[in-house]
DNA sequence: CTACGACTTCAAGCCGACTTGAGGTCAAGC
DNA sequence: GCTTGACCTCAAGTCGGCTTGAAGTCGTAG
């Protein structure tokens, strides 16, 4: 159970050291020790950054991943919270494939003008209803 | 043909004035007119913002939006570079609907820890894995 | 004619997530 | 035992996308 030296985990984990050291301050991870003044980090580190990198790309802030991991000792993650985080994301998704669609369809209909295709105008449509949909959550989250 | 009021955007549009403003500033919107100091607008600004919102859903810049709506007289709108961002998009998606899958693993999972259970360690690889060529198309982009 | 209040401008501030820069320290190699 | 260079700390800077605040200007209702 050898320690991994900073540059050893900047390299497994394609993070620069400054996050590194960023996320310290956050407390998102831990040093286990430090060889002279460098960081020396236990291997489980590796996972814990692919975790916080997926709750990026899942679009949480740092500091919701931290309250996800909580103080040690809370075993409690809260179920329902996880579940409607799936359920955003996936209705996100959704709407980022709409969005897909339209781009393709922006790039290929020969219309004049794209206000003048019916069908670019209903996909405007659902775009603008799910953003406000997006913007009333965001409010509920927020306020 | 009459003009909106800016307060009329703002109701319509759901956003707040001094976004209009900032977006005027980028040259995203134009006004049409002014009423005393009040700017007055065209109609058509509403599915412009429309347009706006769906790029920035869509994960696109303001700049690159403006790009998009393009110096007028360039009917020349870069079909590749619509079908790449649809395509990325698209891969974005499925990535988040991995996630939201994830997540409702992990708020089911009995393992007592996360990192013992198999099926979990599988959608952290694939997680990564996605995260990694997306900071290669960040860094593609942005160099 | 005056007061009101919704708009205006412009510069500055804010937030999250980092990065950068200056100046310092230390283990290892020669 | 000295140099090297990769790390360290801490404060400040950056970037995008707005928001906020102070001070000013108008059209309209009374």
């Amino acid at each position: 159970m050898k320690l991994l030296d900073i540059s050893e985990v900047v390299a497994a984990s394609g993070l620069p050291a400054s996050t590194l050291r960023y996320y310290e301050t956050l407390r998102l991870i831990t040093s286990a020790g430090r060889h002279g003044l460098r960081r020396q980090y236990e291997p489980e580190v590796i996972q814990r950054l692919a975790l916080i990198g997926m709750g990026r790309s899942a679009g949480l802030s740092l500091e919701e991943i931290a309250r996800l991991f909580g103080r040690r000792a809370t075993p409690e993650i809260p179920r329902a919270d996880l579940h409607r985080r799936a359920e955003a994301l996936d209705s996100e998704a959704r709407g980022m494939m709409a969005l897909a669609r339209m781009m393709r369809h922006v790039a290929e209909c020969p219309a004049p003008s794209h206000m003048e295709c019916p069908s670019f105008l209903k996909l405007l449509r659902v775009g603008s209803a799910q953003r406000a949909r997006a913007r009333r959550r965001q409010e509920r989250v927020g306020g």
